[in-house]
DNA sequence: ACCGTCCTTCTACAGGTGTAGAAGGCCATA
DNA sequence: TATGGCCTTCTACACCTGTAGAAGGACGGT
């Protein structure tokens, strides 16, 4: 039932591409990390592009997921519901990028290695599915909140996000960030994201109430 | 004399890093892109881990060579000159970085394939001095500029305009980016980076001359 | 009970890859 | 001219990987 043999398969070469790299994704690696005998990954999968391409697949719907869920709430119009408390968005934000970076850490990981593949693969590109996700919301966002230039704006505001969080994945170097997983993280994350919100919605409406 | 082995072997293999990915990186592809015969590379790098850390520390210094060519215009404190003038602070990062992904492509790609694989290759870490120069830079201009918290505005401004870098230069899916190389990303990357200066440092200190 | 179909597992094999060491050649010093 | 140390090139070989196909077995329809 739930162990339908091509989910166990993908997810174990999720686990695979993030511990050991492109270069250890493997049929037999897969195999292995499934705990099913050798072969299976093969008869499954039976071209090692074949292979990666479930893995991106698989990647995309999990992340499409993740965002999907970030919604429901507020049934209405997300765009404008989101401008009203810029602080509890980018807090909505800051904890899903906190999720990818600790609880979902491995699939983060895959899906970078598959972005850096597609680079020279570019049939993987279906992955962009989740960027386009993120950023048609982004832009909404931005538009409803009377940005310049929204598609523009969205699409910066994207890529700063991306880059707060593949920054703290890796997690090198003597950086002021707090471990993921921890609340810490999710505040700084949150701050780091208020600012951004703030900055690329118009040029700071009516500046952040600092004063008063 | 220019075509000293060594330089010549890790040019090499970044090419061959950001062309055929981790998983391309063998020891006869790097021969064979050299252009010098079969088994030179391995009797230059013995084993694979030691060619991989050779190109580590080749993408280290020609980073750090960019980042310290960046400076020499003006002679004093970089930091409070970069203030007074943020757009053309912008201006100079975005150009810096437009050349990262169009000149200097395959060296970045490069870098960003050893970062991922530094995840589970700790001593690989030596890459982040160039993420530590660029944060001690920031933070030390965010701090001239009165931030309430330097260190940690300026490792969420690196983060940014590395995730602005990344975003581009795997250029997939419908976004409004002009493609690297041209004078338009650069003016489009220095909007994004100016609007990061002024977030990040302080709370944009008087706005930026929108009401004259 | 028989048959065909599917899913699973095993085995084979042609390349490719990492690594070590031998063979060959260049040049300065004695 | 010999000697020794180098840098370079070649070759060997055990191992890993991708891929294909054969063998085995479960099971529903007749």
């Amino acid at each position: 039932m739930t162990t339908d043999r091509f989910a166990v398969l993908t997810d174990a070469a999720i686990d695979v591409l993030a511990e050991l790299g492109m270069r250890g994704l493997t049929h037999r690696a897969v195999d292995a990390r499934a705990g099913l005998p050798q072969g299976t990954t093969s008869a499954y999968f039976r071209t090692r592009k074949a292979l990666i391409e479930a893995v991106v697949r698989r990647l995309a719907d999990l992340d499409r997921a993740d965002l999907d869920a970030r919604e429901l709430p507020a049934g209405a119009d997300s765009a404008t519901v989101a401008l009203t408390d810029i602080d509890r968005t980018a807090a909505g934000i800051a904890a899903l990028l906190d999720q990818w970076m600790s609880t979902a850490r491995h699939r983060t990981l895959a899906r970078y290695a598959c972005l850096l593949e597609a680079t020279h693969h570019p049939e993987l590109r279906t992955i962009l599915e989740y960027g386009d996700a993120s950023r048609a919301q982004s832009r909404a966002m931005l538009a409803a909140a009377g940005a310049r230039n929204p598609a523009q704006a969205g699409d910066h505001l994207v890529a700063c996000i991306d880059g707060l969080l593949f920054d703290r994945l890796i997690g090198a170097g003597a950086r002021t960030a707090p471990p993921p997983g921890t609340a810490a993280n999710r505040a700084d994350l949150a701050i780091a994201i208020a600012t951004l919100l703030r900055a690329f919605a118009g040029q700071h409406p009516e500046a952040q109430r600092s004063g008063a």
